[in-house]
DNA sequence: GTAACTGCAAAATATTTGCATCCTT
DNA sequence: AAGGATGCAAATATTTTGCAGTTAC
């Protein structure tokens, strides 16, 4: 388990410190999306709130974990499993946030759809964030 | 022009104040979609912060507008040209958002796709928000 | 040893709440 | 006149920045 983490890590030029160790473990144990506060939380409170803030951008710019748009100003993260590299992603799943409990879910299986847009307009990502009840609320 | 803002305030049994007057006309006049800052600095700074608040809130709720999720915490809104109302939301358009100048649009004729989800969840609504250079920025 | 990372302090920004006053109906 | 909306003050929360000290390599 530890050398996944640690080989990830050096796998992206980033190194390896009790903090990124500990977040990215956190996103390895988890089967839905975090915020920033749920990271914070479950991080025991051992690291600063800039760390978290700092360690979740650089996975970002990484490609190690994706940012997923919300409505309600509060972005949340999931590692990403699709081949991601620095400045690139390719999240093509579809997303679900539960309206009750606010879990965030990466459908892996569900395929984004292409979408078809008007002339001029170029597409670098398409998001699909769909809401509703989840599995235990409903 | 402004009969058709106090019908509006009207019909979902709001008083017709000022702020929100000037903040639906703002909507009405704009063609791309606006985040809170986008308004206190369209309304001239005449209203106070709070009250651009109040106002989004209570626009959404009624289904005057419907906020738009994004990825870099900042929510936008934009009319509702369906047929919403209190509490249901029918927007089932997509949204595009620049990534180079960050300017917000409600792709009225483009149709969100539907999402086939696995057994349990229960959809509510579909948001597509794609991103890419827009029709000015490339 | 050096570059990169972290923690702390503080600034800047964003959002919420309570309450007195004012405006709409 | 009464209820709702606004403005102001202040509390709270969130995010960013600079810098000195620490750690990974």
């Amino acid at each position: 388990m530890d050398t996944r983490i640690i080989d990830t890590l050096k796998r992206n030029q980033l190194s390896v410190t009790d903090s990124r160790k500990k977040i990215l473990e956190i996103f390895l144990d988890q089967q839905t999306a975090l915020a920033h506060a749920d990271i914070e939380l479950q991080s025991g409170e051992d690291f600063d709130r800039v760390t978290i803030y700092r360690t979740l951008q650089t996975f970002v710019e990484k490609g190690i974990i994706h940012s997923i748009p919300s409505a309600d100003n509060s972005v949340r993260y999931a590692l990403c499993k699709d081949a991601c590299s620095e400045g690139h992603h390719h999240d093509n799943h579809v997303h679900f946030m539960c309206d009750t409990c606010l879990t965030t879910y990466c459908l892996d299986h569900v395929i984004v759809p292409t979408v078809a847009l008007p002339e001029g307009f170029q597409v670098n990502q398409v998001d699909v964030v769909v809401s509703g009840k989840c599995l235990k609320c409903s």
